[in-house]
DNA sequence: ACGCCTTTGTGAACCAATGCACAAAGTCGT
DNA sequence: ACGACTTTGTGCATTGGTTCACAAAGGCGT
């Protein structure tokens, strides 16, 4: 137990340097998230066992994770619960709130809108933005749809630190631009491109694609699995109906792989 | 270059039993899209500084990553665009495409379905599903939505192995426990809950809140450090506006701390 | 035909994260 | 008041991932 010199009313503070892991950072909401949830059915203490479970960790990792916070729990007991829901919410900066833009008010943005129970978890939304004037003054739940021009205006006003792009592909980087110029270093992006940002900003994306891709992939492996291990070669006859692409560059040309199925095209 | 006893005509194959590390699974995606717009601006041929550059990665981890699917480049010259896209494609599972059901029509079940240009790569909507009998019938783009009681019955007729569940919290994980008993083994979750399944089923979840909360500590840590370094124990004014909650089990009692604000409930 | 130049693919060193296993701490029943 | 029991917090070994840096490969110009 390496604790500086620190004063005598709360034992578990870290010393003041150390830094979260990512991959802590990255599950504390997780444990914020089943940590509310008790608390909201009456439960008042929870062992680092019952809280593992409800997040679906290891319960080792998950006494880790919180030991980098400080010294919260009790031998023999667990963890306070309402006390372990301020300190991790302290740690991840939920204590003040974070006006956030959302920009683009199609389905996506007005779902994101509409999360309600979830933006307001230490969130609030200051401005939801969208270019097409046709939408521009209708409400989403509670806030007004506003011009994308006046993006720098409501974001200086409004002191708005974190960004939410739910724009087409097309407009994205742009929107990103506008962004980060007017001062936003936290930008979260559903748009379904990879944004160009400078050194300091902060960019997390959230993509649909993506996501079914991974699961595509665990998915066919695991019925490949189910169908006997490829004896060696049988590779070539996993797809059908497409045929094999001659390869580039083997004894002859490059570029003679135009006739190339893509599966990742429109 | 450890290949075993390989057919001439594909040089590049890796042995069968190569297993992709679970970081490249998740960056393929990333780097097909990339490779995407290459080919649809004419891209014939890309080097791993361009595309690494394109997919804001490293380019000695796009080569590393790469080399785990096969030894598709030449050097001196780069990979071709289109063999890549297919090699790339075949790895993830995309040669085949995956039949996807969306259980829930609300504000983000519509988004989802809406996107289109997404799901198309690889994936088809076979249904979209919703319990709200007013809105069962209606046509989202170019799919109905149909009532959830035919759930089972649409993913055995449509064999589908990939689940997307979009309905409020209190619904997914009834919804989850449906989808696996009808035989779906992939599913992607973007309800705020930790859904609990049996072993053998992947769960994945795109979460708005706790992107935003991993954003807040990033923020938050920056405006830090920005402000000085927070000289050893000026930690407990970090927050105003929010009492100190008493620490448990200091020397007193346990639960006192029932008056914390907790950031983190509704 | 040859050598220069570009770019790949990878060995090896590093760094981060995970999981085990256990001593220290502290509660609770008797 | 004490001892048995529970549960935390962490040292350590291991695994997984990243980055560097360079030899080998191969195209291209002359």
């Amino acid at each position: 137990m390496s604790r500086g010199s620190l004063p005598q009313f709360d034992p578990g503070d870290r010393p003041a340097g150390e830094r979260l892991p990512e991959a802590t950072v990255s599950r504390l909401p997780v444990y914020l998230r089943v940590l509310a949830g008790m608390a909201e059915r009456g439960v008042v203490t929870v062992s680092s066992d019952q809280l593992a479970a409800g997040a679906g960790v290891n319960s080792a990792k998950l006494r880790k994770d919180l030991s980098h916070l400080g010294s919260y729990g009790i031998r023999g007991v667990g963890y306070d619960v309402d006390y372990l829901i301020y300190q991790v919410s302290r740690a991840l900066g939920l204590t003040q709130d974070w006006p956030v833009v959302i920009v683009g008010a199609g389905n996506l943005g007005r779902a994101l809108a509409n999360y309600g129970g979830f933006v307001t978890r230490g969130f609030r939304i200051a401005a939801l933005l969208d270019s097409d004037p046709a939408i521009v003054g209708s409400r989403i739940g509670r806030v007004a749809v506003r011009h994308s021009d006046e993006l720098e205006d409501l974001i200086v006003r409004h002191k708005v630190a974190i960004g939410v792009i739910a724009t087409p592909g097309g407009a994205a980087q742009a929107v990103c631009d506008r962004l980060v110029a007017a001062g936003v270093t936290s930008i979260l992006n559903f748009a379904p491109v990879v944004l160009n940002v400078a050194e300091g900003v902060d960019v997390r994306k959230v993509d649909l694609s993506i996501e079914l891709q991974i699961l595509a992939f665990h998915a066919q492996r695991r019925s490949a699995e189910r169908n006997g291990p490829p004896s060696e070669d049988e590779l070539r006859t996993v797809s059908e109906g497409a045929g094999l692409p001659s390869v580039p560059g083997g004894a002859s040309r490059l570029s003679t792989a135009a006739a190339v199925p893509s599966a990742a095209e429109a």
